[in-house]
DNA sequence: TAACACTATGTAATAATATAACATTTATAA
DNA sequence: TTATAAATGTTATATTATTACATAGTGTTA
């Protein structure tokens, strides 16, 4: 059935769907043993556990890894498009990090040659100030 | 002593320059404990003593963390330009790591603006692809 | 439905990466 | 030269991530 296997290709497993809950939920980047501890009560008890449903998510492009901060946030820019396009600003104070989606950028980076002529089919951007609050 | 001086400036100390002269010479991103067994003869013996001396040569320039590898190479691009604003491509198959030096991308990362019109004081961007060889 | 493959889960142990804390030494500058 | 900062040495520990293996669920298809 078609409809049926869409929906599965966009649904969670349990524990995957546990997870990304409380990322979406948190308004800040989560680490895996912070979530770790957050979801015990759950029945999620060991790394694994969180490391495995974190990778399928990266994957799926429904969370992204902060490479800098070894953190995890939710996907606010429609998800799949932008699994392999991703850039992000971090306050270097207060350490809130926003999901940057500018059509420019990510055109000007999708079409980058290098000096080779090369492209290439995936990249991530961090850049790195100050934020609002904290200039 | 002018000349001394800016001697001092550029120059490492000795745990720095052992560290940096193995980064330099490896023709691959090393990782911290990688660099720690390789100069345990050299007398460094610690992870502290290896992470001290990459933090410092990090801020100098001298070296980049290539943060979605924990690993570092040496700056091939005129250090102290580079610090905070770097660039890279990463082979997903062999692991190859080339810093890109493109003026055009250096200077449209420069002066990036978000939506609310900030700019930001550093960045870091790592491409992901197939290198020549592996394609 | 039975058999199969595939994905996800549970669990224990351990590997890999990084820092804290404190004592000491070396280098620099007033 | 003396005090200040930078670098070093050392032990211990914290944090991040994976290996390995056993079990259970899910979807497909014969």
């Amino acid at each position: 059935m078609r409809i049926g296997k869409i929906d599965k290709m966009h649904s969670l497993s349990k524990n995957q769907q546990i997870i990304f809950d409380l990322i979406d939920k948190s308004p800040e980047p989560l680490k895996a043993y912070t979530i770790l501890f957050n979801v015990q009560k759950k029945g999620i008890k060991a790394p694994p556990q969180v490391y495995r449903a974190l990778d399928k998510l990266v994957e799926m492009g429904k969370i992204h890894k902060i490479e800098s901060r070894n953190a995890f946030i939710a996907c606010h820019n429609s998800s799949c498009q932008v699994a392999k396009a991703t850039a992000f600003s971090i306050c270097e104070i207060c350490e809130k990090v926003t999901e940057i989606s500018s059509a420019g950028l990510s055109k000007y980076l999708a079409n980058f040659k290098d000096k080779d002529g090369m492209k290439y089919s995936k990249y991530n951007l961090e850049f790195f100030g100050l934020c609002k609050k904290c200039r």
